[in-house]
DNA sequence: ATGTGCCTTTGGTCATACTTTTGCGACGCA
DNA sequence: TGCGTCGCAAAAGTATGACCAAAGGCACAT
């Protein structure tokens, strides 16, 4: 991804191409740099070479000291919710480790934001949820895995958003690259399983009708299928 | 507060008064703001002014266009997983919702991380999680609250660092502020519980021969626990 | 070997100037 | 009157150069 976004600002190149570096470990933890060299190497004035470290500072994948320069964090310390990172660390050679996290998240995460939203959801959304599970169902056996996807990941937004709980709609965007990065590697069956599309539909029902445990316990048939595509067991 | 941190360069005093004000609501959502007006108000240089912006740029809290100025963003955007924003609406008069939200994180995310520590916890890490079990024991008898609070925040923050799931390490600050909150607004139990107790050595147990139902059924009991303490239900 | 103090490196901050984008109003045309 | 176009000015983006303050490391003295 060298010559990846032509476009955006100079911080925003800057800021991208070393944080790819540094989330793919290329940038070793302890390794030092200093505003001067960042500079030179990357033709900004300081005043955008600055810029960018603060942003990096700021998700802990730096720190700066006088008379020693900016240092690569240890990755026990990054901001690992980033947004930035996470799509970084997505990028890198390391993308595995990234998408097992974000799985073991999902599995934590989505069934309780399916109780949730059988507690919260709205009207609208209660229905929306059901339409999307008819559709998956329509989708799997038809055997197109591209509006599949699709539809899938608008099923798994729309959850989290329905939870009420902003923390879990957060992360509404990991989930996406997760289904997605799930598809394209073929990790899909050829058609959807049928357990898979009932539990989206028992998701839906659950939700639908306000019953908390039949929510969670659906979703949990749901993710934890996942779990079992990706090998985590 | 307002005069919390008079320590600490301009830059991290001007991010965290600012932040604070857009975290409150103080600084509504679309509120426009300009270098310039920054400068001025708290009397540092456009530098410092610009890398404070970048930094809430970062977090999703403004974004700045041209002829504009820097506009406070919707909350639906904010990075709500950045551990500065979590602490800055922990001091808001919101507290509540993050606390909510927060409880509600814990109870997704805790199961699992004890299932997945009973799967990848070191030797060590499964002795130190017993004996900080049996210290709690020991303390929550005795009735002494404030060193029962601290070896809690120990238990749970090696639990979620032992789960291998970097994610999951990665709430540890969140969780402990939460845990500490609720001893001091009086939300403890003047002696904690038998069940709490129980469920807390369960873990620990089941942890340390690798059990990974039992570590979750055993965590979900301290979690559920928790939800009720604090009125979720 | 140990302590102590200067010296130089490097980020932190400031001031200023120039560039680029763009909202908005003024003006003109139909 | 309504609509489109052009241009101005406001505000961020970028660049430059200067000075301040901290702090690592070395030399020197004890």
């Amino acid at each position: 991804m060298s010559t990846a976004t032509p476009e955006g600002g100079l911080h925003q190149r800057m800021l991208d191409t070393l944080g790819e570096s540094i989330a793919s470990g290329r940038l070793a933890p302890g390794s030092r740099l200093t505003l001067e060299d960042l500079q030179q190497e990357y033709g900004v004035s300081r005043t955008v070479a600055r810029d960018t470290m603060r942003v990096l500072e700021s998700m802990n994948l730096v720190y700066s000291r006088r008379r020693v320069g900016i240092v690569v964090q240890d990755p026990r310390h990054w901001n690992v919710f980033d947004p930035k990172l996470v799509h970084w660390r997505l990028l890198s050679e390391r993308r595995e480790a990234q998408y097992a996290s974000l799985t073991e998240l999902r599995i934590a995460v989505e069934p309780i934001a399916a109780a949730a939203a059988a507690r919260r959801a709205t009207h609208a959304q209660r229905g929306e949820l059901g339409a999307l599970a008819a559709e998956l169902r329509r989708l799997g056996e038809a055997g197109d895995l591209e509006a599949f996807l699709a539809v899938d990941i608008a099923f798994h937004r729309l959850l989290l958003h329905a939870s009420g709980n902003e923390m879990f709609a957060a992360i509404d965007e990991m989930v996406a690259e997760v289904l997605t990065s799930r598809t394209q590697q073929g990790l899909m069956p050829f058609r959807p399983e049928e357990a898979a599309l009932k539990a989206h539909e028992d998701v839906a029902a659950a939700v639908s009708r306000g019953d908390t445990n039949k929510a969670e316990e659906a979703m949990h048939r749901v993710v934890v299928e996942v779990r079992q595509a990706m090998g985590l067991d």
